[in-house]
DNA sequence: TGTACATCAGTGAACGCGCGTTCACTGATGTAC
DNA sequence: TGTACATCAGTGAACGCGCGTTCACTGATGTAC
């Protein structure tokens, strides 16, 4: 990984273009995030990964804020697939498809905690951008969208909306506490992809239909 | 608040010895932390609050991290207290006395979010220290010994701990929630008391005990 | 196919800034006599 | 009660650092002829 990066850097700097810069700065600050957290990444250190100048960000983006913004806004899209994806194979309306929407939300978590830290965490260091804005209320939507459809599937007057947020807080609050290393201190060992799928039919208020899909080992 | 804070800082002025700066340090920096978020302060914003030399902290602590474990560890004390104290009064053993418990674990949380992050945030900015850590460690033991004691008056067979370990995702997830603005940008207006307090029991496996106790007004 | 030219992505040097930390110092304070 | 003195909390100046951003520039590239 570190090698490849090398190569790339070497590589870039023998061509006087770099050829997609905008997506090496996005593809650096992420990796960043990933090893120093929101906060432990600067512009400078994506330049010397991409191989480039200080200045050279300033052709692309107007500012070292408009590049974290552009990967919240992937992140959500990227969430929202993802998203899809679970509910798609778990089964769409079913309670093994929204249990599946909460462990892929764990996962993304997991996976990329400092993007989902910038997604979800105190709004300071972004700016009040609608399209990021969007994509963000676009993703919580669908997982509100999903658990209307099973509602409607099983004729239960209990609102959607209300069942939707008590499961996205739930599976949120998993997430952060994974993530963080809070568990590991009070509960070292916590399956989180069980206490997930156990929780889950619970809260949509429906226990007897069946049991949930095992979480993967972790 | 702001004409309090220059009052101090002129009387300090006045005297050569502060009198208690270490305690002013740590009073300026929370005030930072609230203002500016867990990572919008520096040192030398609180020594400027606190009308002293930025080169006097050094005096009292090691470094600029020693002021944030101790506010930290601080911070996991107060939220025992408070704990303690909401389900003393809403009735240890009971379901009232252990949504009791949530509820002042979300006060805190909006009380004073920047604090509340670096608590269960990501552990980057503080040390490994056994005093911080261990006052984690209690207060979030203290949870689970209410629980346990829940269980035991009314006989469960359920594991004190996993049910103790679904209340505290919960609850985490919707203080993170709505201490971040998420919940606002998908359901504005919600209220999170009345979240809290319709879910515990559920989780509590107590639905048909009673009713729970509505939360504050928002 | 070959040449002249406009474009604009990236350079490299510089900027102002504020940070955390250090250092030798100074002078207010409390104590011993 | 009054004086000499040791203590040590806070001073003020300086440090090295790395940041984000700017600027006039340069030279690789693609296009028009």
């Amino acid at each position: 990984m570190v090698q490849a990066q090398e190569r790339t850097a070497v590589r870039a700097k023998k061509r006087f273009h770099h050829g997609d810069l905008r997506e090496a700065l996005i593809a650096a600050t992420r990796d960043l995030l990933i090893e120093h957290g929101p906060d432990g990444f600067t512009l400078a250190d994506a330049c010397r990964r991409a191989g480039v100048t200080t200045a050279a960000p300033y052709k692309h983006f107007r500012d070292k804020q408009e590049i974290i913004e552009e990967i919240v806004a992937r992140g959500f899209e990227e969430l929202t697939a993802a998203n899809a994806k679970a509910v798609a194979e778990g089964g769409p309306g079913t309670v093994a498809g929204i249990t599946a929407i909460g462990l892929s939300y764990l996962d993304f978590a997991v996976a990329q905690p400092a993007v989902f830290r910038l997604m979800f965490g105190h709004k300071s260091k972004i700016r009040k951008v609608n399209h990021v804005d969007e994509s963000g209320n676009r993703c919580l939507k669908s997982v509100i969208e999903q658990v209307a459809a099973y509602s409607r599937k099983h004729g239960h007057t209990a609102d959607a909306e209300k069942i939707a947020i008590r499961l996205w807080t739930f599976v949120h609050g998993a997430s952060s506490l994974e993530l963080d290393g809070d568990y590991e201190r009070v509960a070292p060992g916590l399956n989180v992809h069980d206490l997930i799928a156990g929780v889950t039919p619970k809260l949509l208020g429906a226990a007897s239909e069946g049991r949930a899909p095992r979480g993967k080992k972790r």
